[in-house]
RNA sequence: GGUGACAUCGCCAAGUGGUAAGGCCAAGGUCUGCAAAACCUUUAUUCCCCAGUUCGAAUCUGGGUGUCACCUCCA
């Protein structure tokens, strides 16, 4: 049984479905106005996750995630270049998707935009004034929050003790300070669409209700992003939306947010300008690494950021996969038809640990530990065989292999090289050039040559090419 | 000021009432010509502190301390 921690109730619930078998979700994306940095990363690659694993457990998934591609900050930052809005969101559109392509991140099945959702944000917008949630001035549009006595209900607010933490200037104009913009007037210079209100664009917030009604209807399963969306964006979504399709039940059912990142303990973000960006640091670690290091951790934990920590995550994925090389390996071996029953039974065991870790919340950590405890059995059964000759089942032995790499696929690991992408550019040493060097290796330690078997092996070492020897022969690797 | 989260081995981290998973690092051992990889062994009578509930608490309650976050753009 699935359960999830749902921010809306403070719980974690049991899952059900809409629509049995189906899964519609929607989950917050980025603002394109720079190179996303690892705490955006990291929603998208618990998403990923997520998707994965309701997927594998034989759910038809629907996944949206939005562009929000028109807002201030985008507006700002083509001012500041001299260039287009366009230019500035196609370039980071473009960055994005390089960088969760780098993290093994699928594709949602779609990516809609804010600016080829104009209509769709205009007669939502027109409905919530018509439902008398929704008030004009002066070509602006807000929202009345007083109106909608569940406002505050996701994050645990009321009214009132917001208002008096309130301490930005208060547009006066508005009803109640804590109203927040539908659709915002255009001020001279700034790109606008024709409205009923007059020219303007929509205000932060809208477009996710506008496109997730649009292509999810107006109640489906999970809507995410990070905690920090939780308010007031996703409580305004909730209000708009509800307001709007006049069913208090509607919209989301089980909402799910992820902790932070931070550096040093403190929340990594652009305006701190602590942060790291995907691509910088896909320049020192492959994505996978990177992805694994947010993954050994719950979701929804904090999760500090440091050199140590990622070397850590490098060092746990390489053993990890030396266990599916290893495993890997010897499958190519004949083997018997004896049944195993003990592998047998690990194959059992380890698969519904890893289903009960992953029902619970998503609980990646708990999982990737028991992969942990299943590549200690691999490597023990396959170095019995390869070192001993020992004959083996090989039909069970591969149904522990498939079991292991079903659980890899969840996690979404093994599936890209470890190596960085900088070594494969056609420099240094070809693979026949490395084999040719075993080879002479070997010969140089049938003969005893010691010296010369390790000048070999310490040459290519210094080429980044580590040499493993066991009695089946020499396997190389790239560090 | 309001609201919420968190505090578990040197480091990371799971664990929400039944007697502390796992990873990294370290030490010793096995294997190896030597390495590497792998395997074995060792490493928290104890879970921030105090009090309480209970046959029993890291897990529940109350109080304290510390850290972080949200209330303003933020994943």
């Amino acid at each position: 049984m699935l359960k999830v921690y749902n921010t809306l109730t403070r719980k974690k619930e049991e899952f059900v479905p809409q629509e049995p078998g189906k899964v519609g979700m929607y989950v917050c994306g980025v603002t394109p106005y720079n190179y996303p940095h690892i705490g955006n990363a990291r929603p998208f690659v618990t998403w990923d996750v997520i998707k994965r694993y309701l997927r594998n457990r034989g759910f038809e998934v629907k996944h949206i995630q939005n562009f929000t591609d028109m807002d201030d900050k985008i507006i700002k930052a083509a001012n500041t270049e001299g260039v287009s809005w366009e230019t500035i969101t196609e370039r980071y559109i473009e960055g994005y998707f390089k960088s969760i392509d780098a993290l093994n991140v699928q594709r949602a099945d779609l990516y809609p935009k804010v600016t080829e959702h104009i209509p769709d944000i205009i007669n939502m917008v027109q409905r919530i004034i018509d439902n008398g949630f929704g008030y004009v001035i002066d070509g602006d549009v807000y929202f009345s929050v007083e109106k909608f006595p569940e406002y505050g209900k996701l994050s645990g607010r009321k009214l009132e003790d917001m208002q008096a933490g309130a301490r930005v200037e208060v547009d006066s104009r508005k009803h109640n300070p804590m109203d927040f913009a539908l659709w915002k007037s255009a001020k001279p210079g700034e790109p606008f669409w024709e409205s009923p209100w007059g020219k303007g664009r929509p205000g932060w917030h809208i477009e996710c209700s506008t496109m997730s009604l649009k292509y999810l209807g107006e109640t489906f399963d999970f809507h995410g992003g990070g905690s920090d969306l939780i308010f007031p964006h996703h409580e305004n979504e909730i209000a708009q939306s509800q307001c709007c399709c006049g069913d208090y039940k509607s919209f989301a059912q089980y909402w799910l947010h992820n902790g932070f990142i931070t550096i040093d303990n403190e929340k990594m973000s652009k305006s701190l300008n602590n942060f790291i960006t995907v691509p910088d640091i896909l320049k020192q670690y492959p994505g996978e690494v990177v992805r694994f290091f947010i993954l050994r951790t719950h979701y929804r934990s904090p999760l500090d950021f440091s050199e140590e920590r990622i070397k850590e995550a490098q060092a746990g994925l390489l053993r990890l996969k030396n266990a599916f090389e290893l495993g890997n390996e010897i499958l190519e071996k004949a083997g018997n038809t004896e049944k195993d029953t003990q592998l047998e039974e690990i194959a059992e065991k380890a698969m519904a640990d890893f289903y009960e870790a992953m029902d619970d919340d998503f609980n990646t950590a708990l999982a990737i530990g028991f992969m942990f405890t299943l590549s200690k059995e691999i490597n023990t059964y396959a170095n019995n065989v390869i070192n001993k000759g020992t004959d083996f089942d090989a039909v069970h032995f591969g149904k522990l292999m498939q079991v292991y790499k079903d659980m890899a696929a969840v996690i979404g690991i093994f599936e890209s090289s470890l190596e960085m992408p900088e070594a494969d550019d056609g420099e240094g040493i070809s693979p026949e050039e490395i084999e040719a060097l075993i080879a002479e290796r070997a010969e140089a330690k049938k003969n005893k040559n010691w010296g010369r078997a390790d000048e070999i092996r310490d040459s290519l070492k210094a080429q980044g090419i580590i040499l493993e020897d066991s009695a089946a022969g020499t396997k190389w690797k790239k560090a």
